[in-house]
DNA sequence: ATTTATGCAAATCGTTTGCAAACCT
DNA sequence: AGGTTTGCAAACGATTTGCATAAAT
């Protein structure tokens, strides 16, 4: 398990490690679910609703709603919120890609995917330990969101 | 302006500040206004419109819809996100506290504030250099979310 | 074959907007 | 007084839900 977990699986491996995680909940890989993964995997940043069904016109916007949620309870999409109202759903760090963070656009709300350091992550690890202490949370993640302006905003 | 930038400013200041910040955008600090200001400031975590709403309920939900979007004009409040479609609001820090992060309550989607740490910080602007290079973004703040169960959810 | 997911259309709910009355300076 | 803000009610738009049909195992 070394060094497999850190790094993003083949894409060969998405669709069937998906339905893998739905079998494990008791749901189906059915087609509408497929083209939901197969259009978040494509994006190069977290898609809100909208944008998955322009991506995938013949989808029923019910039955998106409806996918969504069974992904995200089989572990397969989280949902990332960003500057605007719209929820936007990216494929799980474990099933599609190493950690990372996103930049925000304040005035579009586009959310790119960013990078982290090792130093950054560290730090990161070290004031966790501290704050889930004191807010007496259970502290399961984080979330580091940059706030600027998109090229295109500028 | 060494120390005074970085605390919060004593209490009394608030609304007089405030209603400078509206005045120099050409707003008037009305009764509304300053009620959700007290909220605001009285809250110990960033409020959505419901909250502000059941706090103050001479407000009309549709007079708080546009005040919010008048004192985000004015710099006074932000919006944070959290993990559910809701967005929370809170008095900037700049005009009544510290730079601070939040905890999200993946549960019930709570969100409190957090200290960070000076070392994290430091961090955080170490990578935020490299992080805007890369994204092509004009990078104007940042925010760290850490996400797990708060007290009543575990 | 049987259970589950889908799609359409209607219902829902948070948010926005038009407009007349109340307010502030 | 004069322009702005407020509150109500109606409009809006994204999301959800009911129910009959289609798909999946």
């Amino acid at each position: 398990m070394g060094t497999t977990t850190a790094s993003a699986p083949p894409d060969g491996d998405l669709h069937a490690r998906a339905a893998m995680l739905l079998a494990a909940h008791g749901q189906k890989y059915t087609t509408a679910r497929r083209a939901m993964v197969a259009v978040l995997a494509a994006m190069p940043h977290p898609a809100t609703i909208a944008e998955v069904l322009i991506a995938s016109p013949d989808l029923a916007a019910s039955t998106t709603y409806r996918n969504v949620t069974v992904l995200r309870e089989a572990g397969i999409v989280t949902r990332v919120s960003g500057a605007d109202e719209f929820g936007r759903f990216e494929l799980t760090e474990e099933l599609a890609g190493p950690h990372h963070h996103h930049v925000t656009c304040t005035n579009c709300g586009l959310v790119l995917d960013a990078q982290s350091s090792a130093s950054l992550e560290a730090a990161l690890n070290d004031s966790i330990r501290d704050l889930m202490k004191a807010a007496g949370y259970e502290i399961t993640g984080h979330r580091l969101e940059l706030v600027g302006r998109c090229a295109s905003c500028r």
